[in-house]
DNA sequence: CACAATTAAATCGTACACGATATAAAAATG
DNA sequence: CATTTTTATATCGTGTACGATTTAATTGTG
């Protein structure tokens, strides 16, 4: 009974994957209602906490933090930019990379979206111990898998 | 020490929610390889892995169990008709539902896709007891977060 | 039974997401 | 120093995702 058995592969992969790509959309649906008052979409949301934590940023530096392309940045930040919340800049010392920086507006929304956090948290229905082992899990799985993704 | 720290909050929630939007993405990075083979996406391989639990089954059941809406899953729908796995017809008994079925590439393919979930299984990294918690907790999680944004 | 309300799909518009490719700039090489 | 290679973004094509709306069929109600 120790070892991995055909059955419990078979429902626990499928399972597993699934659960986490359900509770990703569930994770947007609560986001919505929430991100809509501010303009933005949960993408447009992540980008923006990356540069309230560092402003100024490339879109590589950006798309490293959110293991995201530059064929999904590039249309997502020129929304931003169009919403007012960013500016796009070539940086004078490499021209070939793009300085993305907060503007005023970008600034003040992070007040705004102050209240975010705790209320996402309340809608989990986590306990904070849970919630810490799910969150190192989570990482450890995603890093195991990019790795593995890396060598095919 | 014992309570919920404003900090704590920010941190988890921010990472948590992350950690699945990412662990979502490594698992695609692992799947388009091996779905590729098949001429399957991911979210059209979790279709054909409810038909084959479930033959001959409508729209809106298959909505239910993947949490997709029909304008999702029309399109893709299609996709798997124009591929030859599935076919797609009005229920005589009622016209306004249509019942997806396994046609006999789709029933095929079954077996070509055998090997995948053991390939993801390794992938993860995970062992048996941590996946089985991972599982429990994100379902518990995304019920949880869905039963808060019905009520919005 | 007529007519309103509900339900099931489909359609449309917007926004990711990524692979493949293109373009231009910088770095590396001979 | 000229040429190749690499690097940073941008563009394009395909495929999700979903909310809002539409259409057609069924159900519910007077």
């Amino acid at each position: 009974m120790e070892d991995t058995s055909k059955d419990d592969l078979l429902q626990l992969e499928q399972f597993l994957c699934f659960s986490i790509y359900s509770a990703g959309h569930a994770f947007n649906r609560v986001y919505k209602p929430l991100l809509d008052k501010l303009g933005l979409t949960y993408p447009q949301y992540l980008v923006m906490v990356t540069l309230w934590q560092q402003d100024n940023q490339s879109v590589r530096s950006i798309g490293e933090k959110l293991y995201l392309e530059s064929s999904t940045l590039t249309p997502l930040l020129k929304r931003l930019e169009a919403h007012g919340f960013v500016s796009r800049k070539r940086d004078p010392e490499d021209e070939r990379s793009v300085r993305v920086r907060l503007t005023d507006a970008g600034k003040a929304l992070r007040e705004a979206a102050e209240d975010v956090p705790a209320c996402i948290w309340q809608a989990t229905g986590l306990d904070l111990e849970t919630a810490k082992r799910l969150n190192r899990d989570l990482r450890a799985m995603r890093d195991h898998m990019d790795a593995v993704a890396e060598k095919l």
